[in-house]
DNA sequence: AAAATTTGACCGGG
DNA sequence: CCCGGTCAAATTTT
């Protein structure tokens, strides 16, 4: 529950929460280019899909830190009408990265379902800490019809629990050796697994399973939403990074006084690194949209 | 053995 | 009655 700068306040250490990311952006950036000339495809879309990660939380980082959150609701999008659920667009790289999808939570799957009009199903999660700590919190992804790199997940509700606002030490460790795959000082698992809880969460073999958030998605044969239950790879420290917690909730909830009977947000926010490659002119996009 | 996922049944709103 | 969301038992994974 610390406080994020919203509004204000500043972050210090969100300076160096930035600093970080950024590093790690340059870092990759490097090892891009050296890869560049070997080889191009896979490795390098991997890489791509983690410094799209990385970016996206330097620019989270950087908004919370110029106390310009939610700026962006451009069109006009009742950002405060009435619900409050935040979706978001996350689109990975390769099926081995899902960090877009790990939002620093643990979630248990409770549910799945085909929806109406889409191709894929929606897989329904809920705060692994419902119980214990009576944290309602709930999110449903869903990958996008068209492109099964995408990833539309929604989020209910705010965190009660702990653990989204404070990482574990060994999150913040994995998150080290994330930043510095040169020397895996103990046992190095940096990308090829870990499905669950506490690291990348990485996608199910090949065929079609059932839900949401994979690897290689490209050919569209994974599926979108399956077995893990993301994890908390990145050092929630600096805050929350891709998923709401109640601290930054409350923060984008005064922010845009999102009255009504709010309890849901929505913030849509789509990025698409690939785009970043292919068109020079826009990186990312982000949106809000009140929707539900 | 414990914890998480899979799935179909069940529920409530439109 | 259809559809989306949740429950819960069976099953799988750790």
């Amino acid at each position: 529950m610390e406080g994020y700068g919203g509004g204000g306040g500043g972050g210090r250490k969100q300076e160096s929460a930035l600093a970080s990311e950024l590093a790690q952006v340059l870092s990759m950036v490097r090892e891009l280019e050296a890869r560049m000339d070997q080889d191009p495809p896979a490795a390098a879309r991997e890489l791509c899909g983690e410094l799209a990660n990385t970016v996206d939380r330097s620019i989270r980082i950087a908004r919370s830190c110029c106390g310009c959150p939610p700026a962006d609701s451009p069109p006009g999008h009742a950002s405060d009408g009435n619900n409050n659920a935040q979706s978001r667009q996350v689109r990975v790289a390769s099926v081995k990265d899902m960090a877009p999808l790990d939002d620093g939570l643990s979630w248990r799957k409770y549910g799945q379902k085909d929806i109406l009009g889409a191709k894929y199903p929606r897989a329904y999660f809920r705060c692994t800490h419902r119980h214990s700590q009576g944290c309602l919190a709930t999110k449903h992804v869903q990958r996008a019809d068209a492109d099964p790199l995408l990833y539309d997940v929604v989020y209910h509700g705010a965190h009660a629990c702990v653990q989204a606002a404070h990482p574990s030490a060994e999150e913040l460790r994995r998150e080290l050796m994330h930043m510095h795959p040169g020397h895996a000082a103990g046992g190095g698992q940096d990308q090829d697994q870990e499905q669950q809880q506490s690291s990348s969460p990485r996608a199910p073999e090949v065929e079609l399973d059932t839900a949401e958030q994979g690897l290689q998605l490209q050919s569209g044969l994974l599926d979108p939403m399956t077995p893990y239950a993301f994890a908390a790879p990145t050092p929630g420290d600096f805050f929350p990074l891709l998923s709401p917690t109640g601290a930054e909730w409350q923060m984008m909830r005064s922010s845009h006084a999102s009255a009504g009977n709010g309890t849901d947000l929505v913030d849509h926010h789509q990025f698409q690194f690939d785009d970043l490659f292919t068109n020079a002119a826009e990186p990312f996009h982000w949106d809000l949209y009140a929707a539900n």
